[in-house]
DNA sequence: CCATAAGCGAGACGGTACGTCCAGTCTTAAG
DNA sequence: CTTAAGACTGGACGTACCGTCTCGCTTATGG
């Protein structure tokens, strides 16, 4: 593909981590209204032009650095089982650990940003949203599949709808945290919510 | 209360109006990042201070207009008819009619905002997010107790975090819509969720 | 002549004062530039709109006060004696006596107006400078004409423009007083100036 | 004396000359209150907060503007000849040249500012007033030590009040010009004030 | 081994929204 | 009909960030 000889100055990486940890942190601190490019630059003692160079906009260094997160966490992977509803508790298990105080305000920011940008929308749909959506949606169809689980497709949709809009609720209202706990329950109400009527 | 004889000009409605009306417009056709209090002031015709004057922020105006607009379409209030799930239903449509396009890109950048910012996230919960919760949670309360339902504490929370989760978790992804279809499913779900073990 | 009946409430001769010894003592205090109409009426305990009906912008305030303060300073009138140098040097000093610090900044702010305010400088001149001017003149013409003085015309408009010109010179610039001895020095120069040819 | 390396983008002198021009001309045709920072940004067709970077208040743009005026025009200087009043004369049209109509609204506005401001006052005194002062002074002096004027400090002070007062004096109340002809009269009535008794 | 080329920091550039202040005008109730 | 109070539209204030540009310096490859 990029078959060009590199010349020139190689891409600094220095830079690069500068900029993407300045970013989180400074979500972190001052939230994503907060967030500027001229501080991200500054925090990270970068040159504003490099900023600018690599990512357009304050969305795609936080996206970079949310992507960044996420690849060093899910080193550890979480292995199915094949036991459906354990291993819908693995998997929202390990989408509710991600959601620290750090993603949880740089996320709901970006998330609001994307109301009126398609193509921020797009991108955190195939990136953030979709990709957890789909894994639990294969997951309680290969329960219904092997009848330890029972629903038309839209009961699947509705389920996967409660698990992960109980979490983004909980992330934008904070009436309630999002941990184990609610993995636990969410699993078992999905669990009766369906439940084959054979058992 | 308020018995000081007023003097000076008395506040504009016409201007009060004019401000709450530009606010909800600008936020609908160019998001709430582009919302701007400028704007609104250029928009309702009116001078900057005036906006300044009675709301400190842009929060504040929209949060008035929200508040403006929920108040004229609560008018043809929805009885309750003791029908436990006829109640739920009849409360999520009457919710989910509020959260057409206009309001939904001003909620969820509200929210977005209210992330660090916890008076703000206080106004909200008092305002917009609690309400409607207590609302939800005590008809489901009220089911129990007649018997039309079961549940403990945990299961009633989680089944009110179900609800409101996935209406806001598809007003932020717009995955799917949030309409009358969606009412009536999720009434569905949380009677199956609620079953009394009896029936 | 002004035989209509005055109905309505008559003119608060207290807020008059009050506008006027307010504007005075804030154009001491801040300056011309800093002197304004609300902070007129904010310190003088009057409303906004009853400045703004008997005066249409600051200056008129500036210089209604002035007035009055050069009535109630020259109660105690210099009558001439006939010995012209001694006439000057009582007119130079009265003028002078005029021009403390109070009165200094409003007179070369209201100059500074009246460089493109072709109105107000026409005010000035007929107020404040022509008068004085003219009574200089006349003091020197007289001087001439009884033998004590001598010079064309030219002259004596130039020595006019000395006594006046260091006067306005010193108020601005600051470098050295206007006090009696200036008047003095002034006095003698002119004298020097427009010594007969005869003595 | 500055030898830092002199890094980032170097400040434009195009920007610099435009902001410089626009003052004078808005304050030529505005007067000294109708110049306004945002003015002179939109005029000179610069951003407001390049004349903001360089220039804190309007007072520095004219001083500047005003110092950048000077420098150009005296480039062609006037040698001294030695003739204690030819040098006078030839330093007073010099001065008096300077004070055209560009100029002279921009130094009576910046006086009048100066009166309340004691940082320009001095300012002023360095660069605008203090200068031409003691050139005049310093040549009077010289007249004095070759024998061809006589009088006492005090005198020649006066004297110096007398040029550079009358200057003034016609340039606030505009009775009458400051030309050629003027610094012809002032010569010639200084010659006279300080005249040797001897001769 | 130095020429070419790109990345880097710094920071000035033209713009625009911010939130405050004052200019003038108006609209009340009270005298 | 005046007064004090105060809300109204409008505009300049000085600050911050936007995204672009132009410097000198650094760091790589390639003739």
């Amino acid at each position: 593909m990029d078959d060009t000889p590199a010349r020139g100055r190689p891409r600094s990486e220095t830079a690069r981590r500068a900029v993407l940890d300045a970013a989180l942190q400074l979500c972190q601190s001052g939230g994503y209204q907060g967030l500027t490019m001229k501080g991200i630059a500054l925090t990270a003692g970068v040159g504003r032009q490099t900023v600018y160079r690599w990512w357009p906009a304050k969305q795609d260094v936080l996206i970079d650095a949310l992507r960044d997160l996420a690849l060093r966490k899910a080193e550890h992977l979480d292995p199915e089982t094949g036991d459906t509803l354990r291993d819908v508790r693995t998997l929202l298990n390990a989408t509710f650990t991600l959601t620290t105080s750090l993603t949880g305000k740089a996320l709901v920011g970006l998330m609001a940003e994307a109301q009126h940008d398609p193509a921020l929308s797009h991108r955190l749909q195939a990136t953030v949203i979709g990709p957890r959506r789909q894994a639990l949606r294969a997951l309680l169809a290969r329960g219904v599949a092997d009848g330890s689980l029972e629903g038309d497709a839209a009961a699947l949709d509705l389920a996967v709808d409660f698990a992960f809009g109980t979490m983004w609720y909980r992330l934008i209202s904070q009436h309630a945290p999002v941990d184990t706990a609610l993995a636990e329950q969410i699993t078992a109400a999905l669990a009766t919510l369906l439940r084959p009527a054979a058992a």
